[in-house]
DNA sequence: TTGTAAGCGTTATCAA
DNA sequence: TTGATAACGCTTACAA
């Protein structure tokens, strides 16, 4: 009741187990007749290749690490886009969990100690002092997936998000808007980088910027809903607003709702990130899309440039999302 | 700039690799001085363990393949339950990927080759025949986690759906309604073990059963909307509507409101699943929650069981839900 | 308490 | 085109 071997392999054949490698593995040495036996006997026997004894004794590892937390939906759908991006290359993935019981580090660690050549550590909420600490102990290269910051330690792939968040305030300007309000959240790292494509594109439409400021936790529906309460407590309710994530747009939205404020009839909204909170259709959220599958993509060739050169400058590579128009925005109240 | 090795660290101290490997592991046979001198040594070198070369060598596997598709909510939630199980029962956990371009059985064909004690096969959308064919190729225990029909070939661990729904209509019963539809809808192997909690639960508080069947796709919130244009097509609404699942509520909603059917005033509203979209303020769900904590430890359970005694009958551990009360529900119009 | 020898299943190197 | 031999880093069994 063993797991095949290729020396099982081998001695039905009469060949060695060397050949049986080759053969499996199609590098030039062996005859087709023979790749074909081989073939054939371990279609047979069942044969799986033992992949801890592959990496064991393979002089370079062909596998790339990615550390990243299930309960993301985010997160869930860059891993998904990761995969192809790496089968591509001939690279496995190795997958290791963030979760409530499970740091980072723990999580890291692991992907360590199966030697991968690189490792992808997904989360923009991580703080990049965490993310240098964690790259002080990895020894292999180290791509951040959403990291805000340029750092010497890793290598940077995230999605423009000032850029962004200039596509929905232009997208509002076009509509008519001038009164557009920002709801910025302060403790993420790449809350500040959005809300600074909101005051460039303020002062490039020449509108007057306005930030309401929420305290977290980050990019919750909570922290929209704040923001809600802050607007409805003034006297003139802006024509526009935008936040830094589809989450807090949501509990925006649903201030609003109940208070009466029709959207977008008296005010337009907009999101970011285009998770599923935005396409649900009771929402129906204007959104700024990160593009899971052009950031997989650029994680995985991040990782190889790296582990083919190890010496290049770190690199920070920006992919631009794009603006998924929905039922959220329209033309200002007598617009 | 080798990684360190055991052998690093015997050098180092002049002792063998075995004595390294009986220290760092804690097991009896090196005295307390000698491990806290590889300890520290191990530290220094900034040591990790070769997990593969681990593995390798080992008589038993210490592992436990968990397939699942990151893009599933629901299925993220049980991949990190099981992580706190599973370490404490001295397992690692293997995690592999279902995603678009990568079918369940490769992500099981990778857990074998690492060569897990067990697997775990997160799924309650995967038909019945597809589970029984992996089991054919799978030489481990294997753990349908979701699973509605028990089989011959693997353990099944799943939440009582027809409990969950039961508690929901027993719930509206207690609150006066009489009148209260079911959406059903077909393919998916859960959704006929949810049905017939309904029937039992109406049979039961003997009211009318009343299903409204709907085409798919399968519990989304397309399949939602479909059902409330039903009912609003008809003469007389139901008091209540109970779903089979927590984003087929919220389409229905959708509908509702729009149609401007108050929730719960006119039609109280149930889900299952306590996912995202019930706890999202705007939704607001009572919905039946399932446990990812106990399933997730039933499922290391039954696994561990297995791999200990692999001529047991094959189990169905069922998880019950307990009802989680939210705004959507209330009592009946004049009730 | 420590050391010796062997071997896990594969790939790498070199000789036939 | 094939085969012999060593090695990857670790654990296991047993002897000192």
């Amino acid at each position: 009741m063993r797991e095949p071997t290729m020396a099982d392999i081998a001695a039905r054949l009469g060949v060695s187990r060397q050949l049986v490698s080759i053969a499996l593995r199609g590098l030039p040495g062996a005859s087709s007749e023979t790749r074909e036996r081989v073939q054939k006997v371990a279609e047979e026997l069942g044969y799986r290749p033992h992949l801890a004894a592959r990496s064991l004794r393979q002089t370079k590892s062909r596998h790339i690490g990615v550390a990243f937390a299930p309960a993301s939906a985010a997160e869930a759908d860059l891993v998904e886009a990761i995969y192809p991006a790496a089968a591509e290359q001939g690279y496995q993935l190795v997958l290791s969990a963030r979760t409530g019981t499970r740091s980072i580090r723990q999580a890291v660690d692991e992907l360590l100690g199966y030697r991968c050549a690189a490792v992808i550590v997904i989360g923009s909420g991580l703080p990049d002092a965490k993310l240098r600490e964690l790259a002080d102990r990895v020894t292999v290269p180290m791509i951040a997936l959403g990291a805000s910051q340029r750092s010497p330690a890793f290598d940077v792939v995230r999605s423009a998000g000032d850029v962004g968040i200039a596509l929905a305030v232009d997208h509002l300007v076009g509509l008519g808007h001038r009164r557009i309000a920002y709801v910025h959240c302060g403790a993420m790292p790449v809350a500040g980088i959005r809300m600074r494509g909101y005051i460039r594109a303020a002062s490039a439409a020449d509108f007057e910027a306005d930030v309401v400021s929420v305290p977290g936790p980050d990019y919750a529906e909570e922290s929209g809903a704040a923001a809600g309460r802050i607007l409805l407590g003034r006297d003139e309710l802006p024509t526009a607003v935008v936040t830094g994530n589809d989450q807090q747009a949501v509990g925006l939205l649903q201030v609003l709702s109940r208070a009466g404020i029709a959207v977008p009839g008296r005010v337009s909204l907009t999101g970011f990130g285009d998770g599923w909170a935005a396409r649900l259709s009771s929402v129906d959220l204007t959104t700024a899309r990160q593009d899971p599958e052009k950031m997989g993509t650029a994680a995985i060739q991040a990782a190889i440039r790296r582990i083919d050169q190890p010496a290049l400058p770190p690199s920070v590579f920006v992919v631009e999302p794009w603006l998924v128009v929905r039922g959220s925005t329209g033309r200002p109240p007598g617009g």
